[in-house]
DNA sequence: TTGAAAGCGTTACCAC
DNA sequence: GTGGTAACGCTTTCAA
């Protein structure tokens, strides 16, 4: 059980003849520093012994550690649930596997952001993060990732962060609720719900922004109603719909995500509603889970992979050359007109 | 921009006017072994300098790194897309994180499971995994995973470890599929079809041979017939069951996991097939998503996020004790009967 | 092309 | 209670 001694360099040199420094050259793939006969003696003794290299020595010596770490300050403990962030992460993840950089994750609270262990050890080359909470709780946030002296990309975030070693990685959300708007102001509808979770997140605040901006250039009135659901869960959802439908009834209800609109449109239906012919619905993400539901719902993408993948890239790019090209980058939205509306 | 010269032990040491062992044990909160006096001293030039310890050489020093290594092996570049796995993962972060470990997670095709530079790179202290692939595939996989000699979690794995140092954790698969299954024997059904995609995953065979089990033991007999789709995508699951239904109608489709019970039920009934009263269906894993269609999906619940966690505490347990206390830990499931059986 | 020596920042082990 | 010294395994630097 207990671990015999880790061979190391000095092991390896010894075995194969040569010094510790040429086996150092030889793991590192320094070419042209080193004959193809030492080469070759050195390679069988590395197999021989089955030597691998210690990170951390390397690490301590190169003062990097070819790691990032991605922090998600989320009230859900299931933090990687939201098909969003699962998406994110799973991109990120990838472009940094395929540079050899590991991945770190971990989810907190956002009422203990700070004290997050992650950002306390200072073992990382890079982090990543998606911030929740009002605008006020953000910056704070923010102020302590910059602070922490790392280059960072957050997502999602509308805070400016000029002048931080800090990249920032968003989509279209106000333009994409506000192309969503326009589609239901064809729609002649006169009251709308907008149902999101009581949990503060810039993407959302930017989606229904860009709806009420649609509804507002309207002449004509329309009513606009927000209702925060304890949490993003079914149950919760639906319930706040209920007690919402029992007094009051919408043209349409928009969820700040499909797994919102999903919900409420089963609640609506199991209260007598038809859909659309009663109640439109409309969400955002146009994730899978959206066929799941019928009718199909009308949507507005968001290409959260692909942001996970920009992520890694622009991240490498900055350690690499030492600087953000770009600091600022905005993915596209799509409306995606489904059978609910 | 560039970082300058990080502040050390011995910085601090020389602001607090005390020796570098002081200051380290300060740090290390080795009470007791240092006086209140001194110990406040340090704690404010710590403050002064805003010193962090340097990860890298503690480990290089400690020969620890306080950090886990998750490996997911999965066809689907977006691996963290899998409710399943989402949730395993988020339980483990959570139990990892409160003890100040960090977890490093890396997705990998099954092909290239042994050259995944987390294995490669011995930089964790334990290791967790789930596998896809045949038996003979993972139990290759297995023997790399012995051949690095760390001490491991294999999730939902049926191959035996005895000897190595590798804790299983699963689900009542098998159990949950035999019981299911025999709740579809109480709804008299003939022709079984189930569905699962093309990847082969121990657990999907597990609630495979659980059905086939609970059907074998009636006397009259039973059809049943495996579909394999391509992926479990959405698309991919209704193409698989549309060219089935276009010649054959079973009484019951069964889903390997509930999103793609779920894909069938739309096709079926897009196709004209009336659930439960034409075709009954059923899934397995009873997370969120079950919920968003109607009728509300048959199923074997699934506690991944507990069995994430489980993981967490075990591997530390493992250790800090430097055994495991039990090597296979078994999660039960249950069946939960909706509306479409 | 090869190798010896000097750290990187921390902690274990002993002296004081 | 406190502090000196010697590792941990590697890479940078410079000399051979």
């Amino acid at each position: 059980m207990k671990k015999s001694k880790n061979t190391t360099l000095k092991d390896v040199s010894i075995v194969a003849g040569v010094s510790v420094m040429t086996v150092s050259n030889v793991m590192r793939g320094k070419m042209g520093a080193v004959s193809e006969e030492t080469r070759q003696k050195v390679e069988s003794a590395v197999k021989q012994l089955n030597y691998k290299p210690n990170v951390n020595a390397r690490n301590l010596r190169a003062s990097s550690s070819k790691s990032i770490g991605m922090i998600i300050s989320d009230n859900d403990p299931a933090f990687l649930s939201d098909p969003f962030i699962s998406q994110l992460v799973s991109g990120l993840s990838n472009v940094l596997s395929a540079k050899d950089y590991s991945l770190d994750i971990q989810g907190v609270i956002p009422q203990q952001f700070e004290q997050a262990n992650m950002l306390s050890k200072f073992s990382n080359d890079g982090l990543c993060a998606i911030l929740c909470g009002d605008e006020q709780s953000r910056k704070r946030n923010i102020a302590f990732l910059k602070s922490i002296d790392l280059p960072s990309v957050v997502f999602q975030e509308t805070i400016n962060c000029r002048g931080a070693d800090i990249a920032i990685i968003r989509q279209e959300d106000h333009g994409g609720g506000y192309e969503l708007g326009k589609h239901l102001v064809k729609r002649k509808v006169k009251k709308v719900l907008f149902i999101r979770s009581i949990t503060d997140w810039p993407a959302i605040e930017q989606r229904e922004l860009g709806l009420r901006l649609a509804f507002h250039e309207e002449s004509r009135r329309i009513e606009f109603e927000t209702l925060a659901s304890p949490s993003e869960n079914f149950v919760d959802v639906q319930e706040t719909v209920k007690k919402y439908l029992a007094h009051s009834t919408p043209d349409v209800i928009v969820g700040g995500t499909d797994a919102i609109a999903i919900a409420a449109m089963r609640m609506s239906e199991h209260l007598g509603f038809k859909v659309p012919s009663g109640i439109l619905l409309a969400g955002f993400n146009g994730f899978s889970l959206r066929q799941f539901s019928t009718p199909l719902l009308t949507t507005v993408t968001s290409q959260a992979y692909e942001m996970g993948c920009r992520a890694g890239e622009v991240l490498l790019e900055r350690l690499s050359t030492g600087r953000f090209e770009r600091k600022n980058i905005v993915f596209p939205t799509q409306l995606l007109i489904g059978d609910s509306t």
